[in-house]
This record gives C-alpha cells, sequence and structure tokens, in this order.
DNA sequence: GCCGTTTTCGGCCCGACTGTTTTCAGTCG
C-alpha cells in the first residue's frame, strides 16, 4: 500500500461481503441475493491476481458473479476503506450477532426471531433465555430445541470447529476400518473436504453402499468412537468423535455411488458449475441420479457407473477430486489440458528435515534410514541456523562438524552397499534486515540452503516481503522455506505479498518450498498453479523433527496436487543423479 | 444481486432430518 491508501486486504474484502449476506439474510431478504453476495465473497478469495487493487482502480467489470452491485461496492471499500451500506446494516445488529451462526440448529430465522422478540444477539445472552425458560415463548422453540442449542453452546465451547488434515486423515482411516466390519457394508468411501485435499477439515463425509442402508446408519450410530449423535434417520447419520469432528455418513446403493460420490465430494461451486451444465443438456443432478427436466424432450442418458462417466456426459475429461474447486478445471477439462497430478511415489527424496543436532529428536543416521525405509533414495539436512537458539541452532563450526558427519555417513552408506544419499543443508535464519545468518563462505560449504523466517513476524508488508526477496536473492540459497510462517488453525501468516515473492522466486531461480507439515502447508495450494506456470520449482519438505515426521509427506502430494503440481514441476521427484545436477555437485 | 447458444425477465441445485406449526418450516450439507 503507498499514496496513503486505506489499508483493504483480500480478506477484508471477502468477509465483508460475506457478512453482508449473513445481514441480509436476518433481514429476511430473498436468498438469491443473499447467495449472490456469498457467490462474490468467494469469486474474491480465489481471484487469481490483485483483486484489491482492481477493486481500488474500478476495474472489476467482466469478472463473473461481481455484478454491478457488488462493482461499486467493492470499490468504495477498497479505495476507502468504509462502506456505507454495510455500516447501516452492522448498525442494526450487535457485533456479536455473527457468533450465533455458529450453533449448531441455529439459521437466520431463528437467530431473527431471537433477536427481534428476545433480543438476544450474543451466545452469552442466547445461553440466558434458554436457562431461564423464556424462550419457550417464541413459537418454534420447544423442549427439544432449547436442549439441542444448550447442549451445541457446550460443545463449541469445548471444541474447535476445524481440524488439520492429520487429524482428520486418522479418524477417517479409524472409521473406515470400522465400516469394513459391517456386514451390511459394501464400497466405502470418503468423500468431502478430505478427498479434495483441503488443509483443514470441518467435517468428515462417508458414504456406504448397501442393501440395507437402516442397519449401517444404525451401526454407524451405535458405534464406539460415537461421543454426540447429531442426526440419525435411516440412510443419514451425523455424528461427533469426542475430539469434535463432525462425521457424516450417507448408506446408499450401489448404483447411487457415483452420483453421490461426486455430489458429497463438492466442492459447493464446483457442483454448482457441474449441475448448470448439466441443466444446459437438459438434465438435473442430484445425489441419486440424473432426471430428464422435460419429459417430453428427455435426451439420451448414458449408463453412469463413475465419476468419469459424469463427466465424459458432460464432454469433460476426469476432474480430479483434489481440483473440484471450480478454478479453471471445467476450461481445462474441456480442452484436455487438465494435468497429470504428482502422486506420492513419484518422490525419491526430501529436503529440509532437522536432526537432534538441533530440535529434532533423531540421529543423523536414524533420519537417513528412516528415508531408506520409505523407500526413498536421498535425504537433505536442514538444521536450524544460530539465530533460532530457541530450537538450539547450529553455529559455523557445529554446521562444519555436522556436514563431515553427513559426508562419513555417506560414506559409510557406500561400504555397505546401500544407494542413498544425504545432503548436507542448512534451514538458515533470513534476519530481520534480509540478510542471512552465516556468511555466504559458509553457506559454499553447503550441498544446498533454506532460508526461512523465524522471527519478527509483525513487520508491514512491503518490509516483510523486501526482507524475503533480499534472501532469496543471495544465490547460495537453495530454497523458501514456509513462505507465509502460517500455523493452520493457530496463527495467521505474516503480512507478506505472496505474488512479489512468487516473481522473485521466478526471477532468482529459487525454489519455493511447499512444506508438508500438516500444520503449516505453506505456501498455499491456492498460489502453486500460478507459481508453476511463472516457472517457479517447487520442493516438497515434511520439516520432519522426527523419524516419523518424514511420513508427513504425503499431507505435502494431497496439496501439491490441488495446487495442480506435475511431476516435473517438483524437485525431489528427481534421482539422486538429477539433484546433484541442479545442485552443481 | 447475477445472468443469458431457450431468456434483459424470471429463473437461480436439491434432498434428509428434526422438531413441532398436525402438513411443514428451518437447518444443514
Amino acid at each position: 500500500m503507498s499514496n496513503g491508501a486505506p489499508n483493504v486486504s483480500r480478506d477484508t474484502l471477502a468477509t465483508t461481503l460475506e457478512q453482508i449476506a449473513t445481514l441480509l439474510e436476518l433481514q429476511g431478504e430473498n436468498p438469491f441475493k443473499t447467495r449472490a453476495y456469498r457467490n462474490g465473497a468467494e469469486t474474491v478469495r480465489s481471484y487469481d491476481g490483485d483483486i484489491v487493487a482492481i477493486a481500488a482502480n474500478n476495474e472489476l467489470a467482466g469478472i463473473p458473479g461481481i455484478g454491478k452491485a457488488l462493482q461499486d461496492k467493492l470499490h468504495e471499500l477498497a479505495s476507502t476503506g468504509k462502506l456505507e451500506f454495510y455500516d447501516k446494516l452492522r448498525a442494526q445488529f450487535p457485533d456479536t450477532i455473527f457468533e450465533l451462526f455458529e450453533i449448531q440448529g441455529l439459521g437466520p430465522k431463528k437467530i431473527k426471531a431471537l433477536y427481534q422478540e428476545l433480543e438476544v444477539g450474543s451466545i452469552a445472552r442466547l445461553k440466558e433465555v434458554c436457562e431461564s425458560g423464556e424462550v419457550s415463548q417464541l413459537g418454534g422453540f420447544g423442549k427439544k430445541t432449547v436442549a439441542n442449542i444448550l447442549e451445541a453452546i457446550a460443545f463449541r465451547e469445548q471444541n474447535a470447529s476445524s481440524f488439520d488434515r492429520k487429524t482428520a486423515t486418522h479418524a477417517a482411516e479409524m472409521i473406515c476400518d470400522f465400516l469394513r466390519t459391517l456386514p451390511d457394508a459394501g464400497q466405502i468411501e470418503v468423500a468431502g473436504s478430505l478427498r479434495r485435499g483441503k488443509e483443514t477439515v470441518g467435517d468428515l463425509d462417508f458414504l456406504v453402499t448397501t442393501k440395507n442402508p437402516q442397519a449401517v446408519c444404525d451401526a454407524f450410530a451405535a458405534a464406539p468412537f460415537v461421543d454426540r449423535t447429531i442426526a440419525h434417520g435411516s440412510t443419514k447419520v451425523s455424528i461427533n468423535l469426542d475430539n469434535g469432528l463432525q462425521c457424516d455418513l450417507r448408506a446408499i446403493s450401489a448404483d447411487e455411488l457415483p452420483f453421490a460420490l461426486s455430489y458429497f465430494t463438492g466442492s459447493k461451486e464446483h457442483n454448482v458449475e457441474v449441475r448448470s451444465r448439466m441443466r444446459k443438456r437438459g438434465v438435473s443432478l442430484n445425489e441419486y441420479g440424473l432426471t430428464p427436466i422435460d419429459e417430453a424432450n428427455a435426451p439420451e442418458i448414458p449408463e453412469i457407473r463413475t465419476e468419469a462417466d459424469l463427466y465424459k456426459f458432460l464432454e469433460l475429461d476426469y476432474i480430479p477430486p483434489a481440483l473440484r474447486e471450480n478454478r479453471g478445471e471445467f476450461d481445462a477439462a474441456a480442452e484436455g489440458t487438465l494435468p497429470r497430478l504428482i502422486e506420492l511415489g513419484d518422490l525419491r527424496g526430501t529436503f529440509h528435515n532437522h536432526t537432534v543436532a538441533s530440535d529434532g529428536n533423531a540421529t543423523l543416521r536414524e533420519m537417513a534410514e528412516a528415508a531408506i525405509d520409505l523407500g526413498l533414495e536421498y535425504l537433505g539436512i536442514a538444521d536450524h541456523s544460530k539465530s533460532s537458539f530457541q530450537a538450539n541452532g547450529l553455529d559455523a563450526s557445529r554446521l562444519q562438524w555436522q556436514i563431515d558427519e553427513i559426508r562419513k555417513l555417506n560414506d559409510e552408506f557406500k561400504q555397505e552397499g546401500v544407494n542413498f544419499r544425504v545432503f548436507a543443508g542448512s534451514e538458515v535464519d533470513i534476519l530481520k534486515d534480509g540478510s542471512l545468518d552465516f556468511p555466504d563462505d559458509v553457506l559454499a560449504q553447503l550441498d544446498y540452503v533454506v532460508a526461512s523466517v523465524h522471527n519478527a513476524f509483525t513487520l508491514p508488508e512491503a518490509q516483510q516481503t523486501q526482507r524475503i526477496i533480499d534472501a532469496i536473492s543471495n544465490p547460495h540459497v537453495t530454497m523458501l522455506g514456509h513462505l507465509t510462517g502460517r500455523l493452520l488453525l493457530k496463527r495467521e501468516p505474516y503480512a507478506v505479498d505472496v505474488n512479489a515473492v512468487i516473481d522473485a522466486a521466478a526471477e532468482t531461480k529459487t525454489i519455493i518450498e511447499l512444506n508438508a507439515n500438516p500444520r503449516r502447508l505453506d505456501m498455499d495450494w491456492r498460489h502453486w498453479h500460478s507459481a508453476r506456470d511463472r516457472g517457479v520449482l517447487c520442493s516438497i519438505n515434511p520439516d520432519a523433527h522426527s523419524t516419523k515426521g518424514l511420513q508427513m509427506l504425503r499431507f505435502g502430494i494431497d496439496v501439491a496436487r490441488k495446487g495442480w503440481l506435475r511431476k516435473q514441476d517438483v524437485l525431489n521427484t528427481r534421482t539422486t543423479r538429477e539433484v546433484e545436477r541442479y545442485l552443481n555437485l
């Protein structure tokens, strides 16, 4: 930002539109209007370009989903930092009104009634009127509803609403193991955002084919991992695990599987587009099948046995779940230019791993042997540098000692006939001024260098961005570690112009890391497609601090796929020899 | 509020479960 322009972020634009949608719902506004605001928010969030600048310059015309009304509002907000329409809406409700939407079972109609009749504008006040019994004056609020609200409030107080990929993946595997023991269960599939590879997951969706849906539902609802049952019908069950993770199960017939899988995999935005394309072909799609819109003029509907058949009917290539976000996959599928996505088996090694020398808990040899057990051909060690004293970072002399240890280990592997190489690196701190924590002559001793930010998270965006660009401009830097420093569900990314860093990385031929740690998954998948097209190479790194940590690579692969990355876009799919050549070794 | 190879007006994805309003509205995904 410059020239005293208001400091409005993409998130501000999107969140404002979302809140307008919510507030309009509370006013009982036309649901299609509120949806238009929500769509607009999603468009702003996922737009590939500097949407804030475009809005500030009033050049939004032509972006699908942003019509005249939203253009004007976004322009006003981006150029002045304020939006009168929004402020007037906000003034009609307390600031805490939004938290009521986090209570399961409460939607706009009930919240509107609560607010208008009982002045309920916060969760605290909601709890009061439920406990005092005042709420039963309202139509539609019976005993059961009140009990459910109180339970949902208690639940929210105890549990977060989102989960990292690792937690969600392990829960899904445990539940699938359980489902496989059911005699009535046929095919078992995990759908939803987990299947799409999202970095965090709000709930898990299971599909089970069966001839006896009631039995599957009953068994699921009675499973030992169920902490709380939200709904229990004859084809659908929703439960919470004791960590709060919500799990939904649908019992369906085998014929319905491709439709249900497509439907419940989403994303919502992708599904809307699929349905719209189906409608243009004269059919309506739901989770059970395809039906002609007009029986008299029914088109010929082919047999649908797989999701691929559904896409084929739309004259599209099969779109992998990772790409189903309505972010360009339909055009690519129509043109036959969908990427062949990277797979876990493509990885031959990995960089950015720690040992006991800094803050890891496994020795050099233990880490190397764990990598060998995973089928890898090489492993990059990159312990912290001295400024990360909290992580026992290495100074130049300890680093030299470690380099010698690595050379020795490689010799031992050679003598043992093990075809494996350890690369000597460092995760060198990017200092506040953009210089590096080791002088160039020390860095020159290393096989490769990961440069990362570990402090001064609160620098202004311009300064933080320049600091990182200065660091990766050092020719000794091979790759940039965890670009934004975010800790999912815990710490926001620091303010940094990711696009400017990507451009600099392309310019300086610096690799950008995809940190596979499920708490990071940084750089975010939304940037990879465009970074790839700008010629930036990726390295998928587990940032392992233990032998087990190496297994986090799978989550990096999930996110790389989500970012449209192919095998050739990722350094550590290359052979040892190719990597050596790349590193000039 | 957005949008147009049926349309500048009249549509906008669709169904399960719950609780309560005894025939359906609200919520959720």
